[in-house]
DNA sequence: AAAAAAATCGGAAACGATTGCACAAGATTG
DNA sequence: CAATCTTGTGCAATCGTTTCCGATTTTTTT
């Protein structure tokens, strides 16, 4: 048992818990030779002031809590690497969530972070559009939210997100330089902002070149794996399968590569591929794999800077509305030429 | 402001806060009328008790530090999720940090972990050898420690770890039995119990075949990815080079693939290749890659488990030595054949 | 040298929840 | 019917910090 705390070191040093404590934190009202003795013993102790205590007496926990709808997904990986360490930088630390795409399981972190466990909170939503309810309940609470990729619509607040249709468009429109005819459109069917932007920009190329889509290619997928690539192998079976394809979500992608490895339709001569993903291996793939990566080790740095200024500075409203924007960026190989 | 607490509670209803405390944790001495009361109030108004009142209270945080040398890394990536579904059903939080391969950090973190913030962690070592000085801190303040993968000599405690010698020697013996003659292990030169038990299964492989390994071909790198490929690279530029890699580590794998492509050498006609990975897309690379895949899941989940299961009964002491070692699996694929 | 100002430190009240103990009223028992 | 037991609730201490107010001593100013 941990039974030294501040009271105990000021017992040892004949001082007061009062001074003990402004010694720890370097208060200019102490002399440097008791803060010297404090700060002597305490080290030698190895003493930590208790957490809880602090946090309970400061109301506030110097904790940052994080939702993300897809944890082993690259992206949300990387954005969290990007929080982690301008947070770390600032003595914040990171509880990560995992919503797994289910909006009903956000509901229920948000609801068990109601009680000042986090100072703030970071989210992509599971769903933008189903239900905002609880993120109602943490302005109640004061708890401030800030939203990257998939942004909630109807409440304000810090909005980080990417250039999503004018990237989707550029690699649509490399699709179509390169002589494809028929490109399908594999997005998630959750209604998000990041789903509509890219298909808006997957349309705006066609329409710029002149160029029909087929409505019955704007495809919308659901968060099963192996369902995926089954219908995606369905639909590459057809003779009149499409020549390309725009993969909006890393999983797609990949979802699609194997499905045209398992049906032997060889990548890029029968069908070319651009996906949206921010895997590190695109470049080994067979064949190295046509990328539009988000910059999302950024996006989290980003996120975090804005959030902890926020958080320090009374004088920023952190409820205010506010989109800031980042470019992703396409890298063309070989499953597109 | 969110001035609603049991207090505020217990003046709305005309009751103490001991009765609305205990209504909320569903205690037996409270008259089902009441806690219905107390229920329905708390419920309307979005109530969640303080946590960091609670966890000064209770001395006990329910949260769980993870400490890894590399977040990135898809093999510590699922360690932590496996961790996490564990936790999340047992109502505890995850606090992860990255020590970036470095004891000095690592020692920072811990260091930080002393005050109550975490009520024990789970830890996979930046290096096994260097220091152990900060485990002690956490044994001193009563702070259970579990470890996986890169576990503490000697240091006592929970250790998971998978089987890194006969996974090794399954994949040396794979290699040879593909007729390589002359085969590069390329591990991390950090002092770690894994990179060891790996080479010593590379060499009884060897042994075991009667066949002689060449000592200049157990090679020891660093953390930077590009030094590494350069090195890889100048090692395989050579007309004597290796006819085969055994990487004990995800990104020595990815080096190699990088390194051997750049320099046009065909994988697996000149060079086999079996690698260490967690890496989900291992079958679309190009060549499709040979593996041997650590259970990290399990690995994750299995630590929460004991971990948790120690830390609600008071009976078990979770600072007894105790090992379990999970295997891995080896996946033979395009680049070893 | 007296007055004012600064430098150091101590006492005690918070922060919000849990819990041992006390106590009242009602139910049960001999 | 008195004595004991249950049941339901309130009081107050406690967890370990931080910080508002003073109080005392030392330094500076006039």
């Amino acid at each position: 048992m941990s039974e030294i705390t501040i009271k105990y070191l000021a017992e040892k040093l004949n001082l007061a818990s009062s001074t003990v404590s402004r010694a720890l934190n370097d208060s200019h009202e102490i002399s440097d030779k008791t803060k010297k003795r404090v700060l002597d013993l305490a080290k030698s102790l190895n003493f930590q002031p208790n957490a809880n205590a602090r946090s309970l007496r400061e109301q506030k926990s110097k904790t940052i809590g994080v939702i993300v709808p897809d944890r082993v997904n690259n992206f949300f990986n990387l954005v969290i690497e990007g929080l982690e360490t301008v947070c770390r930088e600032e003595g914040y630390s990171l509880i990560v969530y995992n919503s797994y795409e289910d909006v009903e399981q956000e509901k229920k972190i948000v609801y068990s972070l109601l009680g000042g466990k986090v100072d703030a909170i970071v989210i992509s939503l599971a769903d933008e559009e189903k239900e905002v309810q609880h993120l109602e309940w943490l302005r109640e609470k004061n708890i401030p939210v800030v939203f990257f990729d998939r942004v909630a619509q109807n409440v304000a607040g810090i909005k980080y997100t990417t250039n999503d249709l004018e990237s989707a468009y550029h690699g649509t429109k490399h699709l179509l330089d390169q002589g494809c005819k028929k490109i399908a459109f594999l997005g998630l069917s959750n209604t998000s902002s990041v789903g509509k932007a890219r298909k808006e920009g997957f349309i705006k190329a066609h329409n710029e070149k002149g160029l029909p889509y087929d409505k019955t290619l704007l495809i919308g997928f659901g968060h099963d794996d192996v369902e995926n690539q089954k219908s995606l192998e369905t639909l590459f079976y057809k003779i009149s399968r499409p020549d390309g394809v725009l993969a909006a979500a890393e999983k797609l992608g990949i979802a699609t590569f194997r499905a045209l490895h398992k049906l032997r339709i060889k990548i890029p001569y029968q069908v070319k591929v651009v996906s949206f993903t921010n895997m590190q291996f695109a470049d080994l793939l067979s064949p190295s794999l046509s990328t539009i990566a988000q910059p999302a080790f950024e996006l989290g740095s980003a996120c975090a800077k804005e959030l902890i200024k926020g958080l320090k500075n009374k004088d920023i409203d952190l409820f205010e509305d506010k989109k800031i924007e980042l470019p992703s960026k396409l890298t063309i190989r070989e499953s597109s030429k």
